[in-house]
DNA sequence: GACTATTATTAGCTAGCCTAACTAAGTATG
DNA sequence: CATACTTAGTTAGGCTAGCTAATAATAGTC
């Protein structure tokens, strides 16, 4: 299961690093177009990554357009993260690029198998947090 | 089944960091340890990871005591790696960690679920290579 | 108003991945 | 056999992504 995780990410890595944005940037973006807008501390916890890791991400992220940073309306500390349109196409187009990966890879697993490993990846992510 | 295998990894890195050996580690001297003695190119293959990044990985598990580097018997360009005793025992002992830390996470899961993710892990890395 | 807690950033460290450039050794060819 | 090509590994340099510790700025509390 470690060993599956480890190479499926070192694969999936090499074909983001196509679409320009990494596993864990794509990551952090889903969750502010799927969930909307969010703090850098409510980001980290959700991807439980510490604030400062976040916080630059969220630089990087923004450099690349992907992200915009707005003040808190009531708390002035609080930096609120957006997903820009650009963040979304980017998105939206890195999911599509995996999936055509996946697809490919698993062109030759029958469909029963496909859904093991769907239902497989529900089940880590539900359990893992 | 993208993010679940981020956040898996970055759960299980955590972890490995007590056992004092990193995830890529891990998995390249347990490909070692049951598949036997492997030159720097072949675990490199294997590893689906460039020669380079192969030969540092070496370096630094030699370093630890891990490994041992070996002529290769006839070609003088080739280097042998093989797991060391101390090796096996780190290795062993990561997989306890890792799996105690799997059991506690699935605690809570069904056990049709954990044949699920078991399954999946096999289908994944099957077809990852 | 002074003190403490919280939010984010910055700096500095490590690990892992890459490509490019190099050395050394094997192979093939004129 | 000498020259040229190929192959195995290492080294150098750059990037991303984690972390902790330290700092700045704001919020909340007594």
């Amino acid at each position: 299961m470690h060993s599956a995780a480890i190479h499926l990410l070192r694969r999936v890595a090499r074909e983001d690093a196509g679409s320009g944005v990494s596993p864990p940037r794509l990551s952090a973006l889903s969750v502010l177009v799927f969930a909307g807008p969010k703090t850098v501390s409510e980001l980290a916890a959700m991807e439980r990554v510490k604030v400062p890791t976040m916080s630059r991400l969220a630089a990087a992220m923004e450099e690349e357009g992907l992200v915009r940073r707005e003040r808190h309306d009531t708390d002035a500390r609080a930096v609120v993260l957006h997903a820009t349109a650009k963040g979304r196409r980017v998105l939206d187009r890195g999911r599509e690029l995996r999936l055509t990966l996946l697809e490919s890879l698993l062109e030759h697993a029958t469909a029963r198998e496909i859904a093991v490993v769907r239902e497989a990846a529900e089940i880590v992510d539900r359990v893992v947090l």
